[in-house]
DNA sequence: ACCTGAACACCGTTCAAGT
DNA sequence: ACCTGAACACCGTTCAAGT
């Protein structure tokens, strides 16, 4: 038993109250707005109080990433064979990641981005080592899957900052081109959902064994 | 007149010495170095007299992102066949922006990442347009490609500054895989080098129109 | 053990004032 | 037109001091 007893509210606050009204803040005003003086503001305290729960900022956002990350949950396999079941947990994984953005700017700012690929690991290599792929080459697999959904989130994060200068400029084209429809689609922002599972395709083409028998999955 | 000027030229900065000391500073310094208070001090000037030249700090952050951009200069396609060229235009671009990793800092610092995508967006064009692929469809696999080398960019940056944290805590495998050689490779830092190779090939194979004569197991 | 206030060393930016 | 100093509103962090 550290510290602390259940039950009365009292007086001290923890480490967790700290963590909590950082997380709430974060969520509603942006990873940004998270500064030891506000949070102190919020929590009704001086801002040096924070620095004996929780160190100092950085050990902070490493506590709220936890917290974020420990909130996404597990992630399980689900479809009929192998292959779709791989897909699904690269798509679930990119999905809770970008359903946090909080997560990935407080990661980014921290350097704390190899911690969002836990998550799936174990899942991954349960999959894997089912399709006879285990050990280094199943390791590789792996890394090779994070990197492409970690990949595509940071980039989705990156563009999400630069909303205003939308596209690419279509005075750079002078001469150049004079494809009008390219000029038009290059100035659309990328779909990156569609980057991503087209990539994730085939890379999956690439990396997994080929089903001895057919590839084409028309069986009943 | 107490100023001391070198030569004859003009007393007074202008914004081209301002933004020639910034980028001094930050290829000396990194990115986060580049204070408007640091730069007076390199100037030898006062702060303010910056905010007269270059507006503000964003702005100037921006002025820095084309200079480096055009430093970068023109990429052009080599290689006997379409499809060699078009990959070595997308493997050039990568490794030009792996070579400026100041750019991408500053870029990502102010929201400037679609920038980074132009250099080789018209010979990109040029490229496929020699294929047959043109107008709406040219677009999106520029995109998907551009999107392919930008995000592998800013992994790479993201991973660099969490060198603290290498790969995965062993840790977090108890009880749930008991596979020491697979545990080993996630523990390495993933080689993005390969990564990023592997999906374009991968990519390439899906855009690229195949050549008559090259027809694989695609039976019609 | 837990919390405070004052202080330090930084930021970007504005503005009236000087030349 | 070009540059300055002072000032404002912020930061993160330390530390002696209170309870």
């Amino acid at each position: 038993m550290p510290k602390g007893v259940k039950g009365d509210v009292k007086a001290g606050l923890g480490a967790e109250d700290v963590v909590d009204t950082a997380l709430r803040m974060v969520e509603r005003d942006g990873a940004e707005a998270l500064t030891m003086r506000r949070l102190a503001d919020e929590l009704g305290t001086a801002v040096t109080a924070i620095y004996w729960h929780v160190g100092n900022r950085d050990a902070l956002v490493e506590l709220l990433v936890a917290r974020l990350l420990e909130e996404m949950g597990d992630v399980h396999a689900k479809g009929p064979d192998h292959r779709t079941r791989v897909a699904g947990l690269v798509h679930e994984l990119r999905q809770r990641l970008l359903a946090r953005p909080h997560l990935i700017a407080l990661a980014d700012q921290r350097g704390l981005t190899p911690a969002m690929f836990q998550p799936v690991q174990a899942a991954l290599a349960d999959e894997l080592a089912a399709m006879g792929v285990t050990g280094k080459e199943a390791g590789e697999v792996i890394q090779i899957l994070q990197c492409h959904v970690v990949a595509s989130v940071v980039l989705a994060r990156t563009l999400e900052r630069s909303r205003s200068h939308e596209g690419t400029d279509p005075e750079v084209w002078d001469g150049r081109v004079s494809d009008p429809a390219l000029v038009a689609a290059l100035a659309t922002a990328p779909d990156l959902d569609r980057a991503f599972g087209l990539g994730l395709d085939a890379l999956l083409d690439r990396l997994l064994p080929r089903k001895p028998e057919r590839t084409r999955a028309t069986r009943a």
